[in-house]
DNA sequence: ACTTGATCTAGACCCCGCTCTAGTTCCTAG
DNA sequence: CTAGGAACTAGAGCGGGGTCTAGATCAAGT
């Protein structure tokens, strides 16, 4: 069998899937929407043959679209980087707005957190005085 | 003009849907889905009328939405509540998973953000200092 | 009475982000 | 040589979560 230990460096499809987390699916989707940073090399049957700037690039992907990012923004930014160097400012200012939306994102989790958390605690009170009052019964 | 504070205790679709932050549309969509805890009222006229329980509901399912929830589960526990007192556990159970899942997703979230300012990092030193290297460059 | 604006219902439609299908080709192990 | 698994393409399909439309009705102000 030959795997990217044996061969040195370039991964197919597959073995590209199991280190990014992302469907051969849609690792191939990715591409057609040309969200990757350069054409994916081929080998002369045609396969894929990903390098490791392509794998960490898609580790990038994953961490933005994880944290919401959608396609479109990460489309853009590919784009960018792949018109090359002249260009890092609108990056960062990219970037930068998506930490923020992150943040922020963050800010309002931990306010559910909280609200849940009070709701939690008062299930959690009535279950263990036997029986209370204090929750929704609109049978009431 | 007619308002809440005019007429004492019920509301209208829109006086809700600007409490809450949902639309009205969402908010008869919600009904039909059968996500709110009880039936609601209605005028002679056919229009609805909201209660204060109602809105309470609203605000903590907007909570629930917010921090992933979905509606299948929302439903869930809206069944639960309507059926009234006896299943507590259950309801806990269900507000608990979700609770976990919350909490897991604001650690995912942050170490998104931590990767993302190491992004924002490099890039911000890159323009700096006039020009450098580190960066995506495809056509090198 | 009339106008204006909020609501009503049912159902069609939309966007997003994949996922899956079909039918084919490649490639490696036995 | 052959079988079986992985990959290929183009395009259809899907699940989630609403949003919007049409056409009608209701209610309040003037």
């Amino acid at each position: 069998m030959t795997t990217a230990e044996t061969r040195g460096e370039s991964l197919s499809i597959g073995e590209v899937a199991e280190r990014t987390g992302l469907s051969v699916h849609a690792l191939r989707f990715y591409e057609r929407e040309g969200l990757l940073v350069g054409p994916v090399r081929r080998t002369t049957g045609g396969r894929r043959r990903y390098t490791r700037v392509d794998v960490d690039w898609l580790l990038i992907c994953v961490k933005l679209r994880e944290s919401g990012m959608p396609l479109a923004d990460l489309k853009r930014f590919a784009e960018l980087v792949r018109q090359g160097p002249g260009n890092e400012t609108e990056r960062l200012r990219l970037l930068d707005a998506h930490q923020q939306r992150v943040e922020e994102q963050i800010r309002a989790l931990e306010e559910c957190r909280s609200v849940i958390a009070w709701k939690v605690g008062v299930y959690a009170d009535h279950l263990a005085r036997g029986q209370a009052d204090g929750l929704w019964d609109p049978t009431a």
